[in-house]
RNA sequence: GGGCGCUUAGCUCAGUUGGUUAGAGCAGCUGAUUUACACUCAGCAGGUCGGGGGUUCGAGUCCCUCAGCGCCCA
């Protein structure tokens, strides 16, 4: 025990200690019963650190250490989501290159120091290795965090999502899904994003407000008795109007339902049908609809088998159309095709919408002037143009018709808080499309399939060649196709391999499986998961996607509890993020207070709980740190090491009082941690370990040092020592290095690996009401403080008498600390009076 | 448009199933000072519990309603 005890330099010398002791390694042998398992979130190790890690991450660690002091096994994994977009966007950036799958591998590509001016072109294989070598930096900076942040983390189970476990988990998972019939590919209107190239999943869509104009168009009735206006955000579209479409209900539309109007500029006629989903209130009430501008129209394509009359490409610009086509019934197709040719092919949105609107303005279809609105439009999470809606083939998971058994498994989970529950509800209510798991990138698990190429050359999309789960992980564009030789690729009678890469969800939603070794005896041991804990922003995908996935393969939750942490705020209670500029990095911060502080502040943040960043509180869990330090220094000081008294040796009923009150705080705390309350645990142990300090140690002191009646001195003394010991348990899994620090000073091994404190390891108890002598005790002792501090004279200053007045009870619980009173007070007379109220006279000695 | 949260002292938040005079910490103010701790201790002050209505012997807590903030879904 050091002379001099510091808060500062704990965190080094303890982890490399529980390093040397494995304290958190997970027991191989241990059965399903006796695990606490952890589906740890995997985060994306390319964005930026900030203290929102340290919040939500010490959450779980405070779970998993209250379990594994309660003689759990726990498995508590951790791994990094590195496959995906982010990554890829980080490596752009970070290097200043751009991959161009068409080019050739050059293994002696080194990337330049600093990006330059221009994007460098390197082959896809490069890339690759560039993601793999930058996303393992920023794991190691990643790991260096959390290990000073102190996460009991067993570091032996670490896994990337990238990995060759995990893409042959990932793989296998998906060939078994294939073989189960729940996923299939599809050529289908797809959600995409004309800047990075890649279909994205409803998951993934942000609505954005963006200002827009309402055009009003007139459509010539067929039969030439008129005109019908409709009013439209994306006149470029014009060209693929398939039809209009108006309410069922709406009366000004009923007469015309069934009847054909013809568009303007092209002359196509098209149908005036009839669906709810068209809206009475907006614009005209009547709309027409295009293949495709947004996501209703998709349902309306669907619902009404509209034509598909698709013209965006997969880089935003207009295709090439043929107005002559069968199904397009032209008025003139020839001008039609003039005009396209000329203004609308091969333009981008905006440049094609120019061109319409003014041969719209010039044909006098455009009606009146354009209406400035505001309307919510999708993106692409990280995308910035609209989403636009492409056909293109791409592999989906069945989600749309197990949307029941899905809801289900959300009730089955027990959510903390519960009202999260909703989250969930409302996006699986929401549905609208089968998830898409392929995306049009590199980064990525490839899908392992690859298509024959017949002898005309002619790739079959549907034959799949599926391997052997033996194989994988496989990468079908640099493994042939089982049953071919590489030299076939591409060719006649060959093969060719899936180009595309699967979702980042796709992968990380089976978290509890790569974490878990699925196909090994560790996977039975862990799963289902105890408990997941994540943040509330991605339920709709990563909680949602590993329900799916667990749901398919096992028939089960994945785990049975979800622990959502709220979000981090900043001091004006925005949302902390990058592109706000408020985000606070976490390293100055461990080092300007320390681990325990930082986690003293975050678990002050309660389940599902936004928390505003407050510097404050970690100033005050840094002073709880060091008063623990200072008061196990005091209490360990009074002990003489070895002959620490046991339970029986309390015998005074004013200590015993005291140890009822610490009975009651270990059955609340215990109650609260197995209930994730841990805010409220910490609560509680702070507010009587203050009291104890303050009130408890200060009373006994005197009695402590030793004097003429050695019973009462030892009944002290244990109780001091086994109160501490129950606190610094109690703190330990908040605070784990402080109570590590303060433990050692008298134990061999680690407060982390002691066993929990339960009411039976205290004196038994007279089952007198708690508190019921100590109390009153406290009381005096406040008249006495109070009466020195409004004489302004010091608390050592002597009291000539204190006389209580107050009913027998309450003199019964003072007559139990009379003479620690008088030791404490510096109080020569006390003398006790029973009255029906309580009042206190303290008479100071006068100087 | 539907849903979910939140609104309590200057600030950050507790307040379990309705029950004495609504609590804590920080900040503020007044003091104390060397035998655990100035990285301390004691004390004081500070609130119409967002507004309105209702149920009840009794409402911060339950019901209705209005307002503001935040989020989720469409």
């Amino acid at each position: 025990m050091p002379d001099k005890p510091s808060i500062d330099g704990l965190e080094e010398r303890w982890m490399a200690h529980w390093d040397k002791q494995g304290i958190y390694g997970f027991d191989r042998d241990a059965t399903r019963e006796s695990v606490f398992s952890i589906d740890t979130p995997p985060p994306t190790v390319s964005g930026s650190l900030h203290v929102g890690h340290i919040f939500s991450f010490t959450h779980p660690d405070i779970v998993a250490r209250f379990w594994r002091m309660r003689g759990k096994d726990v498995f508590f994994p951790m791994g990094w989501d590195d496959n995906g977009l982010p990554t890829e966007r980080r490596v752009e950036n970070y290097y200043g290159v751009r991959c161009e799958p068409s080019l050739p591998y050059d293994p002696s590509f080194t990337p330049p120091e600093k990006p330059g001016k221009e994007k460098i072109s390197i082959s896809r294989r490069n890339f690759i290795e560039l993601c793999v070598s930058l996303t393992e930096i920023d794991e190691e900076i990643f790991k260096n965090l959390f290990r000073r942040l102190g996460l009991s983390i067993d570091w032996s189970l670490e896994y990337s999502t990238i990995s060759a476990p995990s893409r042959a988990i990932s793989q296998r998972s998906f060939l078994e899904m294939m073989a189960r019939g729940e996923v299939y590919s599809a050529e289908a209107p797809t959600l995409w994003d004309i800047d990075f190239r890649t279909a994205v999943s409803q998951a993934e869509l942000v609505d954005k407000d963006r200002p827009a104009n309402y055009h009003r168009i007139a459509f010539d009735r067929a039969d030439n008795t008129g005109t019908i206006d409709i009013d439209t955000t994306r006149p470029e579209l014009l060209p693929s109007c398939v039809a209009l479409v108006a309410h069922p209900d709406d009366e000004r539309y009923q007469p015309l339902f069934g009847t054909m109007v013809v568009t303007p500029l092209f002359g196509v006629e098209v149908p005036i049908l009839a669906h709810e989903l068209a809206d009475p209130e907006k614009g005209t009430g009547i709309a027409m609809i295009c293949t495709f501008g947004d996501t209703t129209d998709v349902v309306w394509w669907r619902e009404l088998n509209l034509p598909t009359r698709a013209l965006i490409g997969r880089d935003g610009r207009f295709l090439k159309a043929d107005f002559a086509a069968e199904g397009w019934t032209t008025r003139d197709a020839e001008l039609a095709q003039e005009f396209y040719d000329a203004q609308v092919q091969g333009k981008t949105v905006n440049q094609a919408r120019a061109a319409i609107v003014e041969q719209l303005r010039a044909t006098g279809a455009l009606i009146g002037d354009l209406r400035e609105i505001t309307h919510p439009v999708k993106f692409y999470e990280y995308g910035e143009r609209p989403l636009e809606i492409v056909t293109s083939r791409q592999w989906f998971v069945r989600t749309l018709e197990h949307r029941d058994e899905l809801l289900a498994r959300g009730d089955e989970i027990k959510w903390h808080p519960d009202f999260m529950r909703f989250r969930y509800k409302s996006w699986v209510e929401g549905l609208n499309v089968d998830w898409n798991i392929s995306r049009q990138r590199f980064f990525g698990v490839p899908f392992p399939a690859w298509y024959p190429i017949d002898e005309a050359g002619e790739t079959n999309l549907d034959i799949v060649i599926l391997p052997n789960l033996e194989l994988l992980p496989v990468d079908p564009s640099s493994d042939a196709a089982p049953g071919y030789r590489e030299d076939q690729r591409g060719q006649p009678g060959g093969f060719l391999g899936d180009a595309n890469i699967m979702d980042t969800w796709a992968t990380s939603s089976l978290s509890p499986l790569i974490a878990g070794q699925w196909g090994t005896d560790l996977f039975a041991r862990v799963f289902p998961m105890d408990l997941r804990p994540q943040a509330h922003e991605i339920i709709r995908t990563w909680l949602f996607a590993t329900v799916v996935r667990s749901h398919f393969e096992f028939n089960s939750l994945p785990f049975s509890d979800a622990l959502i942490s709220g979000w981090v705020l900043d001091p004006d209670r925005k949302k902390m993020s990058k592109s706000f500029g408020n985000v606070v990095t976490p390293m100055p911060l461990l080092e300007q207070f320390g681990a325990d502080a930082l986690r003293y502040w975050a678990a002050g943040g309660r389940p599902g709980n936004d928390t505003a960043f407050d510097e404050g509180q970690m100033k005050i869990g840094r002073r709880l740190g060091i008063k623990i330090l200072n008061a196990s220094k005091f209490v360990l000081g009074r002990l003489d090491g070895a002959d620490i008294a046991g339970p029986e040796t309390v015998s005074e009923p004013l200590d015993k009082d005291l140890l009822s009150l610490l009975a009651k705080l270990i059955t609340e705390t215990t109650d609260d941690f197995e209930s994730y309350d841990y805010a409220r645990a910490l609560e509680r142990t702070e507010t009587f370990f203050w009291s104890f300090c303050d009130d408890y140690v200060e009373l006994v002191k005197i009695r402590a040092y030793g004097g003429a009646n050695e019973g009462a001195t030892d009944s002290a003394r244990a109780t001091l020592a086994i109160a501490l010991s129950v606190l610094q348990r109690l703190f330990a899994p908040i605070l784990p290095f402080v109570t590590e620090e303060v433990w050692q000073w008298w134990h061999v091994t680690s407060v982390h690996t002691s066993s929990w404190p339960t009411v039976a390891e205290l004196p038994a108890l007279d089952g007198a009401p708690s508190g019921s002598l100590y109390r009153p005790v406290c009381e005096v002792l406040e008249a006495i403080r109070r009466e020195k501090s409004s004489a302004k004279v010091s608390q050592r200053a002597e009291v000539a008498s204190v006389s209580v007045r107050a009913p027998a009870a309450f003199l019964d619980g003072v007559r139990s600390g009379e003479d620690d009173l008088k030791a404490a007070g510096a109080v020569r007379l006390l003398t006790m009076e029973e009255a029906d109220d309580i009042s206190f006279v303290v008479t100071l000695v006068q100087e």
